[in-house]
DNA sequence: AATAGTATCATGTCTAGTCATATTAGCAAG
DNA sequence: CTTGCTAATATGACTAGACATGATACTATT
């Protein structure tokens, strides 16, 4: 059978028959006339239901399995999840990015910097063993110049051998990495705490301050590349994130 | 051509074809052989070295580009992204689930409990109309008998109807609402903030203390349902995400 | 040189079938 | 009642080929 389906009148942009069919599929799991723990029609009836063939309407099931909504498993057949617990797709994109987005003027200002062998803190920070080489880094991000966030970083200089010759004195070592270095995982870390006199001396605000703190591990294939700490005074900085099932 | 090939040394466990073809491109990509801005080769080409039907290898090169390394574009060809900004998943259980899981007791404590028409703060903490029904809750999370975290919710009762009769006394509004209703879509802001008097009180925190605070609204295909926003002392919360390319 | 029309080509989608494999149901023996 | 075998079955993977679509490159015209 050629693919000679009209557009129905539901689609104005004709859409793949694989999503109209998964979108069909969804609107029954969520409105729950197929309740978690219902077994599906089975792959060639619901081909058949569909007018499709096998293929088209398993990629449609496939891509709701990817998505959690189904659980599809041979001879058992396909049956619909329990409701996920929430899950959120948060995008942490670079400070400067952050900041010339919004408008300002960026500026990274280096604290310090030292390249030495891995102390008992880096080693643990990074996940590496100890005396590694280590380029260890102090900043602070300003917008406008005014203290943006603060930055506490180490880099793998066994893994990122190239930052040895950087001097970040002036751009921030978070897009220097980003752009020239691949990353296969990334470990998130998000907690509130109250700025040190140290903190409150840097970021410009008063001790005692609440502060956004997200630190950041990024491996390549099990190798450690870099540790992370951002310092965010509470009234500078909001994460957010959106997440939707389905669609994109 | 059958299926006939043999199992490869580096593969112990068999894997489908189209995830070894989907590894060997995610290598090139990520050891830099193929840059950004790299045109791979054709997929006929492809299929052909890598011996298999032009479907399989479009479907390694689908999932490449559902990740993000690649865009596809007919005629153009199919090019290697520039790295992404760091993104990440984030799971947010309900409370209950974490403290058992924790190994703690759980109990939640109500603070009050208002069924009302909306006030300008309720509309828009919740995106509807002013003066829609809604139900106010204000209540704690416990862990052995211990404040944990504070929650303010306002859930949208027109879209939610059955809440009225809640009385949500013992059992927490949220796991009540994850079970029973579902959901497509929600917004998450994380963010820091100094305890207030009242919310010092409520958690048995010394004022001033930094607390982490998680705002949510969720919606079921733009109809809004619930607003929330929980505030964990800093001591006693830690938001993780880990994120993979590739794999699961 | 600028522009409009056209040919071409790479990806996008789909089909109808084959073979592979995990899991279950049912049955038989202990 | 339990254990172990066997057959049935639903999904998983794959193929070879067809047509659709959109982007690009080329060509002819003004």
């Amino acid at each position: 059978m050629k693919n000679t389906r009209a557009v129905t009148d539901t689609e104005s942009v004709s859409m793949p028959r694989y999503r109209e069919i998964h979108d069909a599929l969804r609107e029954k799991i969520i409105t729950g006339v197929w309740p978690p723990g219902f077994k599906l029609p089975s792959e060639p009836e619901l081909a058949k239901s569909f007018d499709c063939a096998r293929m088209t309407l398993s990629k449609a099931l496939g891509a709701l399995a990817e998505r959690g909504f189904i659980t599809r498993r041979r001879r058992a057949g396909t049956i619909v999840n329990a409701p996920r617990p929430q899950e959120t797709v948060l995008a942490i994109h670079d400070i400067e990015a952050e900041i010339s987005a919004a408008g300002h003027e960026y500026q990274y200002l280096c604290l310090s910097r030292e390249a030495r062998l891995a102390t008992p803190g880096d080693a643990a920070a990074l996940n590496v063993p100890i005396e590694t080489p280590v380029l260890f880094l102090h900043g602070v991000h300003r917008a406008d110049s005014r203290p943006h966030a603060l930055e506490e970083r180490v880099i793998n200089l066994a893994a990122v051998p190239d930052a040895r010759q950087e001097r970040f004195t002036k751009s921030s070592p978070g897009r220097w990495l980003l752009t020239r270095i691949p990353w296969t995982e990334a470990e998130h870390q998000i907690s509130a705490l109250n700025a040190s006199a140290a903190i409150a001396e840097c970021l410009e605000i008063a001790r005692n301050k609440a502060c956004l703190c997200i630190e950041r591990r990024t491996w390549l294939k099990d190798r450690s590349i870099t540790y992370v700490r951002l310092l965010y005074p509470c009234d500078q900085h909001k994460l957010t994130a959106r997440f939707r099932h389905g669609k994109a």
